[in-house]
DNA sequence: CGCATTTTTGACCGATTGGACAAACGTTAG
DNA sequence: CTAACGTTTGTCCAATCGGTCAAAAATGCG
């Protein structure tokens, strides 16, 4: 049985249509109230369609949640997936950082939706953060080890480095409006990223303490 | 007109208790739920009443959660209140650090009810950080930008630098299901909170360049 | 004790929720 | 045309929501 499909049958155009349609309201939604404050309601008319109309196509509010969340994982993994072994690793980890955070800067409702799913306790999600996070972060971690043993760059804890760069970069995007609102008119448009970029590149190297 | 009192009158003795008790237990609930999620039944659940007898106590939900969020809000802000010029600043923000990630052990309900209200626009506190986080943040960027004038760290930005530090610190109670999952049972049971102040400490004072 | 006040609760209310359903509508192939 | 299929919607429903209310129970106090 398939959980997702209106009918058994291959999708018409105009249902692939229309779930991208709808996925891309209900994350509109979803990332604002989480999923308990989201309605269907809401959804469907931020599609712009009635809400029968809308559980045609997706059979309940949770399918929705569910189907949005599985896609959205992977992007959100890509950035991470892509640190290997190839270039220089301090140049590997810079570039890592900064496609975090475009990332956050591009994609702030995807960063959302997951932030409330994790705060909540993840009951929808554990599986996929059993099964995918902690592989990929496991396979990292052990990469950059690799690093530090070498010499490459200092001798730390990775997986809280991993940690550290999630935190960071995601904070831009989950807590967007704490930070406009502290940087205020000014420092707080559309610069901050760039302002962000640069702080956390020396951050990330070189730490606070001065130099000599 | 008191917009949290019962009555007019002083609060009784089993007011003021049965007060902290439901606030206690609203704590827990809207943590976990976040406002649209919690309903008053699952609080007054929590806290060992019936749901009539809770609204004695506190007119609304909305009255719960003002009361929770500006005491809290409090507490808070402590450390960085704390923040000061007296002793050395690089010891200075190593103590901030640790103060915040002890903050994020021992109170991580606050932590995430307060993440949970700027996720969704902090619609109910946006006065707050307005008024209380952006004077208190704009006036300890200050003090670091003389510590940073006169040499005593790093130049760089103070406003991201307090960014940074709150987002790495409260991200072991925001996160914490997928902290604890992705290190596993082993690394990931009480100690992780030691292993996380040793690598923010090597991170924010001396960054991932290897040395030499 | 007896009375007033505070505390507690069962019953209830209107509004909103996620979702079901059948009927209607649109489209296309024969 | 008609039959078949895909799409859309108005209407309805049971459950749950935040909150009210009157009356009962407990408590404080002279």
């Amino acid at each position: 049985m398939d959980a997702e499909t209106p009918v058994r049958r291959r999708r018409t155009r105009i249902q692939t249509e229309k779930r991208e349609l709808i996925l891309d309201a209900a994350l509109d939604v979803f990332a604002q109230h989480g999923f308990r404050g989201a309605t269907i309601d809401q959804i469907a008319e931020a599609a712009g369609m009635s809400k029968p109309n809308l559980l045609y196509y997706f059979r309940s509010k949770e399918a929705m949640f569910t189907t949005l969340i599985e896609r959205l994982l992977q992007t959100w993994l890509a950035p991470l997936r892509e640190l290997d072994d190839i270039g220089d690793p301090v140049s590997e980890l810079r570039s890592y950082i900064r496609r975090k955070l475009e990332m956050a800067r591009d994609y702030p409702r995807e960063s959302r939706l997951f932030a409330n799913e994790i705060l909540q306790g993840a009951p929808r999600i554990q599986h996929l953060i059993e099964d995918e996070l902690k592989p990929l972060v496991d396979e990292k971690a052990a990469l950059i080890k690799g690093w530090m043993k070498a010499g490459k760059i200092a001798t730390t804890d990775p997986w809280h480095l991993i940690f550290s760069i999630w935190a960071t970069t995601q904070h831009y995007a989950d807590f967007d409006v704490q930070v406009r609102t502290v940087l205020g008119p000014d420092r707080g448009g559309d610069g901050r990223f760039e302002d962000a970029a640069r702080y956390l590149e020396q951050l990330f190297l070189e730490g606070l303490r001065p130099k000599g």
